[in-house]
DNA sequence: TCGTAAACGAGACGGTACGTCCTGTCTTAAC
DNA sequence: GTTAAGACAGGACGTACCGTCTCGTTTACGA
């Protein structure tokens, strides 16, 4: 991209106001709607979240909301994509099993420990039927976990820990996927099971 | 109020009309409803399907639907209760890798190749955060799961071709959250996919 | 009128279902909403009356005031027809000042003494500029006054107390407009003012 | 603050700044509102007329309308005051039924070949029913209409063309009451219409 | 020639009401 | 006693304006 940023529709965020004169956004607004809607969607859920109700919760009026998120489901992004970024990076610490460790133990956190658990919890239906929210999503979140994981494998390979043809295709799904898959149909979520995962996906079932 | 055979809630199912004299139910009305119902959910989503259109497209009147469901919800949950069923059980071929491959093309064919896959995407979120619609099918789709694969496991330790140590108790989310994973975040759910997962799965990443 | 009474749109009144089976149309929610309308709009004037507030005045809800009329223009139009009806007629009492007396007091009271006053008072603009309230309003309410005055003339020519050529063709304007310019640009409307009226009318300025 | 002469309300008319240091206010913008607003209001009642679309239409914030005018009233009745004025007086022409026929013929005219008429179309129910706008109306236009055609009855008595006990007191009402009734209700208002009346009030209906 | 001061266009603010839609219940006539 | 139809009270939707409040800028006056 090399545009003089003059382009109108704010494609990624929405925190800009559409420039020019007038009394500027309220940054105290702002804030308000978004912790707002993130304790109703997490009281409440998605489909029974109103906006009426956030407008309300934040004290501000509902048209404050509109001119910023153009529906509830942008509004619902917003909040996803804020709350997950903080829990994705795995740092190289030297000790393979243990960068695999986080790998699992990273996500599980971030949704038993934050509000990102019962929030992504409250979307996973959109993510995974509705595109609007679902693409963005992916194309962010997922994405980069995918390449943190990646790198993981690539270092573990490197230090002659791992063997040479393992499938970092499938490394995400295989050390990530238990943990929402307990998150959406049950079971705990802790260390033990985070390392019940780890070792068998290390070591594998077969004798 | 002296009688105690007309309390309206039928424990289990949702089918028996409450006996007694009178136009019994109408079978046509039942499958007509899960029918629109069913394309509803899958078009809309759960949050945008309305009764009021189920009971149009079926032409029924929508007092026969709360006749039978209370709620959108039970509604929702018997739907995916019907399809969720068939795709469960894996054989005991006597080939241990055929088995792990059957626990998990089972719930990925059903996911792309039957409506229960826009269906469960239509209520993960109900799934997740809904315990009126959650917990049945914990105790019935997610527990039968789980049975049926500890039974492939345990065949596998007899057969020694599984390790003795073989944990049983994270091989189903290590065998179906690749899938449920790809379902939610994106990525393709072919039969290569499901191959990787249970070679990775079987040998580990362990050099 | 002849035809079959199956043209949806009922033309005159709004009183009407659209017939057919379904819970019939509440007589009471419709007495509720027409008497919380006058009572609205003669406190707080036609532009300033809110159909909420007569919903929840009338403790209906909003969809039930809109299903029987179209704008709070129709709801206001037919509680003018229903409030100016009784005040028209003028009977033959063989005394023409008497009769000539009775078209000035008869709108007079009208609007003094009746809920007519007001609600008239809140739709004037309306009926002046809205042919949809003013039409019928002319039609019904305004043609029937000029009849029952052009009757009065009539008699009191037959009787000889009129001259033959008495302009018939503006007898209304002289009698009635009194009281509406009283009505609007403010001066006292008692028996005193209609009887100076009815003089001046009878016996002209001249000398 | 201790200046006293620094009251925001000026007591009689709207167009003076409160003075002192700053810029002085737009006469062009004062007189911008003032076309939009006649326009819109004429173009859609007083009730749809919306600030909103005065200020976009005359180009100006709404701030700047609110400067100059407290609320839509009093613009709308400032709107009125100016429209009225030129059409009230009635030249002493030695002709006492020339001068009866004016009196008619004045706001005749007026409301039908000048803004005045959609302007007090519109305005007609705010005049009769919100004292905001009618007492000023009554105070100065009506008044003066009134002592107009006082004057001319006192005159026509002079001159000996009036009958000595004519009633100053309804000679408004009858020669004017008579324009507003059509305006209001419907029917011409022509020369010969004003014709009628004046011959109808000079001569009586008495035989 | 500069502040100082107020008005300017613009537009966001917290609100209220709009007219529509949907929910879950209730009421009818028809079967 | 169930059916289809549809009215009921309630309440959220997204839009439109209200009257107020910043903004950054413009215009005049007096020091």
């Amino acid at each position: 991209m090399t545009n003089d940023s003059s382009s109108p529709p704010p494609s990624a965020s929405s925190h800009q106001a559409p420039a020019r004169g007038g009394r500027p956004r309220s940054e105290r607004a702002h804030q308000a709607i978004l912790t707002a809607a993130r304790e109703l969607l997490i009281e409440k859920g998605f489909a029974a979240m109103r906006l009426e109700h956030v407008a309300a919760r934040a004290g501000v009026g509902k048209a404050t909301i509109y001119r910023r998120w153009a529906s509830k489901e942008a509004l619902a992004q917003d909040l996803l994509a804020h709350l997950a970024a903080p829990h994705i990076a795995v740092a190289d610490s030297g000790d393979t099993r243990e960068e695999l460790l986080a790998a699992v133990t990273n996500p599980m956190r971030a949704v038993t420990e934050t509000d990102f658990g019962p929030v992504i919890r409250a979307l996973l239906s959109q993510i995974a039927s509705d595109p609007s929210i679902g693409d963005p999503f992916r194309a962010t979140v997922v994405e980069a976990r995918r390449a943190e994981i990646a790198k993981v494998i690539e270092r573990g390979i490197a230090r002659g820990d791992l063997r040479a043809d393992a499938d970092a295709g499938v490394a995400t799904e295989l050390l990530v996927g238990p943990v929402y898959f307990r998150l959406m149909f049950g079971g705990v979520l802790d260390l033990d099971f985070a390392k019940r995962v780890v070792d068998s996906a290390m070591r594998g079932f077969t004798a």
